[in-house]
DNA sequence: TTTTATACCTACGTGATGTAGTATAAATAT
DNA sequence: ATATTTATACTACATCACGTAGGTATAAAA
């Protein structure tokens, strides 16, 4: 039941969002203005505290430019969203996939025209199967 | 963003299994030997706080039965599935099931088999559509 | 009557998280 | 040249969730 990836914080993955959304790779300044255009009020501090902390989680890596840092990116955001799935997956469904996919069936989130496409979806990129 | 459920700890997940697998309602000596034979060693105390936090966040309730108490679930362990798997959905996909079956699919977990064998359970379910 | 089981209340250490102050150095504006 | 702004590093602190359990009361059982 051991999580080997990072769980990543709100604050964090808002920071994550805005590096992923950049190519991966922001300087401070980029991250204000982004920031600023999500009406994100964070003191400059705060932030540098979160980024410190995706270094430390191993997510992110800081890298000297001149004066300045590159905040850069260690993991992509699908791969995030790909670790966090199997986390969950692991975790609350004990890796039973089919279980998981009959709940979100069941819960009403999804249509047959959906599945189809889904089916389509597998003819193309899971060739591997189980 | 906001959950509006109750998250629980491992420890409380350990607890609900147990609460769930007995018809929803167990006393504390009944609580105390499935406990055992689960090799989990809690003291009793440590046993009753995590009740009390289960009641407290809204998920059990309390019957007081003479002297003894009842520990009774208020909510469904496959409610419990469900919100946590809507309340992971929302989060982490922004509500986008497809996006998240083809997680699934591309994380190779799921065969064409198992696929099929869901659309099949579809048609006995999920008459409903989106 | 002494032990045991159950319950209620309180407490404490730890780690994650949000938040930010202080110090410093470099860049820029006046 | 000096003052100010900007970016960075380091440190700190309050809050909360969680695991853990002690103290105490009480009722039932031995």
């Amino acid at each position: 039941m051991n999580k080997n990836f990072q769980l990543l914080s709100e604050s964090e993955m808002e920071v994550m969002k805005i590096i992923w959304a950049n190519n991966d790779s922001v300087l401070f300044s980029k991250l204000l203005s982004e920031l600023e255009s999500k009406q994100i009020k964070w003191k400059p501090n705060t932030i540098l505290t979160f980024l410190s902390r995706l270094s430390k989680k191993g997510v992110i890596t800081i890298q000297k430019n001149g004066r300045l840092n590159n905040y850069i990116a260690l993991i992509s955001e699908n791969c995030y969203l790909e670790q966090q799935t199997k986390y969950f997956l692991e975790n609350v469904y004990g890796g039973d996939t089919k279980s998981l996919i009959s709940t979100l069936i069941k819960s009403d989130n999804i249509s047959y025209e959906d599945f189809e496409e889904l089916k389509s979806f597998w003819n193309r990129d899971g060739e591997s199967g189980k």
